[in-house]
RNA sequence: GCGCGGUUAGCUCAGUUGGUAGAGCGCUUCGUUUACACCGAAGAUGUCGCAGGUUCGAGUCCUGCACCGCGCACCA
């Protein structure tokens, strides 16, 4: 029999601008990325396992870059293993609306084009500007999530603002409002001068920064700051109890002194709060702008007056620098103090974090404000359970809720030791402040009357506060894994097994992986815990898998500044986005930092290139395809193979993705291209037609194998090379000749 | 201050219950014979951060230290 000659398509070299385009319309006109599908058409059993993965979703202001890429990778190869695995996969894709983030941006924009604020504008037209600019953003998003051969089920694709997240999002609140676990009250918050908003604590970034440090004279005692702005309405001094230095003070005694607007009568205050150590031990406080300060005021019932106002303008408290910009007033302010000889020292280069908003805002300055909170440390009852109780029936506070399910292994957090970042910010939570005053978001009803807790002061607000708030975006996403997933709509109607999206959350939930950046962990995935815990009794995902920042090749963050960013497309355009994958899967240990470059793409190029040419060799020498037996010394050759396969599949369920890459590289290139296909060479020369047939057969059997432990890192190669095996393909036992599946996509698994 | 990582070849990093130090890139020399020059062959390069300890044996386990990175808190 005369050896068949690989199909022309077999050009060299590999070209993937030519390849990948028709695979990924391969895949969509199969629509295997459906669940639902793979079932109709008997690919996935019935009642087959399910994997899913909710796509933590891109925020909709900008392009992709390597860390979506990244992720969007990971989650792929998990997503296709699953597949050839023959369980039941599904995996949602969405955008993210990140509210504070684009709004900022698009307001950006507007000013920089057109010189005008949002209050220029009004609500209704930067909405429209916002909304325009999203759909634009998403559509970008989108088309280049499907670039990277991502098989996710654009069917039931989900934006954070569409309806059937609104609905979720209003059920949500309801439920936790009627628990008592959302309020309302005058709290001091994290204020945003530069947005006009309030942001989470998690949400604060501190700069560190260098300031002058001023010693004041108030009375007889040395007091310091780095702000002397805020103290016009000092008159407290407040002091440790076990200081002797000044125990000849009591509490509550008064003293009169002279002070920047002239005499006060201020109030001696012990509290166990003061550090000894700092400075003379001996402190003042602004009640109204430090949490610090607010809470020795309620503790003792201090008076709290506010200094200064949302803009940053100081209130009529400060005399006559009311009405001045903290900024400019700050020196004035110093000059005077001088003058009344109330300076006894300045120290300059004092360093000193300095809160601000990470959100693209200005710097925070803490106010008191009538905001929204989930209260962390209210015991409640969590709801019975809907799919599979983790929580239900059980009463704790949400913090301890949080607490249990890390620890109770419930939700197992990978790699392990990020759970003890997570339990330390547990221990150091504080309620939730889940409204804002941006414009873009989920608003909060109006007709919600929270319960007013009435301090003395009453926050002097701008005209534009008489609008309802938003809803930190983090709260949506928070609802995340089962809004995606039906709920609240078809909870009760959903019935287990049953194909199709309305039974949905019976059968994808909990879902089996969350995988997202470890910048994220407070923000995303101890929400989803939360959420899902009281709203559902149940766990949101049974692992959060963490992966850590790509860097450049230097070890740098990428930046704009910089200008060392690696457009995942761009390369992909250049070197496949196989390549891309690869690249960015191979040395990337879980939860650590990693790095990409160009030199480290072009080679894993070079490798989809040599598999493309492995083929070539194997097919030329694809005799006697329907007949051959492979001979024991041969068939040791292929249970080599079988054996990568399972080392491949042990190191993926384990989450070593970069292992299991390593695994098949190597086993591809140097033992089945180097060695086996070199010994081979003679072999099939040779003139023993058995021995030929059979070494012919192994090795197509190896191709095999090896393309399918390829597919879920190099999808679109394998799956050209397998579009490219002649029909029929061999049947390894039964003898019957037929190529095993159209798409490799959906092949099974090699065991 | 509390906590979490890291330190292995020129560079980037693996090293999974302790058993003779590994890969990729780069470098040197050579080579087109049934795929592949986007290739192949051969080669050079290491006090495994430092100091102790446990052990027959430590890159791996324990203690201390140094340096780098990160998180959280404080910052009057």
């Amino acid at each position: 029999m005369e050896p068949s000659k690989a199909p022309e398509q077999f050009l060299k070299p590999y070209n993937s601008a030519e390849n990948e385009p028709r695979m990924l319309e391969l895949w969509e006109k199969s629509d295997y990325a459906n669940p639902d599908v793979c079932i109709k058409n008997g690919v996935t059993a019935f009642d087959a396992e399910p994997y899913s993965i909710v796509l933590p979703p891109p925020n909709v202001t900008g392009i992709l870059h390597m860390g979506s890429a990244l992720m969007i990778v990971i989650e792929d190869i998990l997503i296709r293993y699953h597949r050839m695995r023959g369980k039941k996969v599904l995996w949602i894709p969405g955008t993210d609306s990140a509210a504070i983030a684009t709004q900022a941006k698009v307001e950006g924009d507007i000013y920089k084009t057109e010189k005008k604020t949002r209050h220029d504008l009004g609500r209704e037209e930067l909405l429209k500007r916002v909304n325009a600019f999203t759909e634009e953003s998403k559509k970008t998003i989108i088309d280049q999530t499907k670039k990277m051969g991502a098989s996710l089920d654009w069917s039931r694709y989900a934006y954070t603002m569409d309806e059937k997240r609104y609905a979720a999002v209003m059920e949500a609140f309801v439920r936790m409002y009627n628990a008592g676990l959302i309020y309302r009250g005058d709290r001091i918050v994290n204020w945003d001068p530069k947005l006009q908003t309030t942001v989470s604590d998690e949400e604060i970034e501190y700069v560190e920064q260098q300031d002058s440090f001023y010693h004041f004279k108030y009375g007889p005692f040395d007091i310091g700051t780095v702000r002397p702005e805020t103290k016009f309405g000092d008159k407290y001094v407040v002091m440790h109890p076990d200081d002797e230095r000044y125990k000849d003070y009591t509490h509550g005694q008064k003293i009169d002194l002279e002070w920047i607007n002239g005499p006060i009568t201020a109030t001696i205050i012990k509290d166990r709060s003061v550090d000894r150590e700092f400075g003379s031990g001996v402190m003042t406080i602004t009640p109204a702008h430090s949490l610090i300060d607010f809470e020795i005021a309620q503790r003792h019932g201090l008076d709290i007056e506010c200094v200064i106002d949302d803009r940053g303008i100081l209130l009529p408290i400060a005399g006559e620098f009311a009405g001045q910009h903290i900024k400019k007033a700050r020196p004035l302010i110093v000059e005077k103090l001088k003058q009344k000889g109330l300076i006894s020292k300045i120290d300059d280069g004092y360093v000193h974090n300095v809160a601000t908003n990470s959100r693209g805002g200005g710097i925070i300055e803490p106010q008191i404000k009538r905001q929204w909170f989930i209260a962390v440390n209210k015991e409640v009852e969590f709801p019975d359970p809907s799919t599979e109780l983790r929580a239900g029936g059980k009463k704790m506070t949400l913090k301890e809720h949080m607490r249990e399910t890390v620890s109770s292994g419930a939700v197992e957090i990978l790699p392990e030791h990020f759970s003890k970042i997570y339990f330390h910010w547990i221990d150091n939570l504080r309620d939730w402040c889940i409204s804002r005053q941006i414009w873009f978001g989920h608003r909060i009803p109006a007709w919600f009357k929270g319960d007013e807790v009435k301090v003395q002061t009453e926050s002097p607000g701008a005209e534009w506060q008489q609008d309802p708030d938003t809803l930190d975006t983090w709260f949506s996403s928070g609802l995340w894994t089962f809004s995606t997933l039906g709920w609240p709509h078809f909870a009760k109607t959903a019935t287990r097994g049953e194909p199709g999206p309305e039974n949905d959350l019976v059968n994808y939930h909990p879902t089996s992986v969350l995988e997202t950046g470890y910048d994220i962990l407070f923000f995303w995935v101890a929400r989803m815990i939360l959420m899902s815990g009281f709203l559902l009794g149940d766990i949101p995902f049974r692992k959060a898998l963490l992966h850590g920042i790509v860097r450049d090749g230097q070890g740098r963050k990428i930046s704009k500044s910089l200008g060392n960013n690696i457009d995942p497309l761009d390369m992909a355009a250049k070197y496949g986005m196989d390549a891309v994958r690869m690249s960015l899967i191979a040395g990337m240990a879980p939860g650590t930092d990693s790095r990409i470059s160009e030199e480290k793409i072009r080679g894993y190029k070079h490798f989809a290139n040599k598999i493309w040419n492995i083929t070539r060799f194997v097919l030329d020498n694809n005799v006697g395809l329907t007949k051959s037996h492979i001979l024991p010394d041969d068939l040791v050759l292929v249970d080599e193979a079988r054996k990568v396969a399972d080392e491949v599949s042990k190191h993926i369920d384990s989450f070593r993705l970069d292992l299991a890459a390593d695994a098949v590289y190597h086993f591809v290139w140097d033992r089945f291209a180097a060695e086996i296909l070199e010994q081979s060479k003679e072999i099939l020369k040779g003139s023993d037609a058995d021995a030929k047939n059979s070494r012919a057969a192994a090795l197509h059997e190896i191709l095999i194998i090896s393309l399918k432990l390829l597919h879920p890192f190099m999808p679109f190669v394998t799956e050209a090379i397998w579009q490219q095996l002649p029909q029929p393909t061999l049947a390894s036992s039964s003898g019957e000749a037929k190529k095993e599946c159209d798409l490799l996509m959906v092949a099974k698994w090699p065991q």
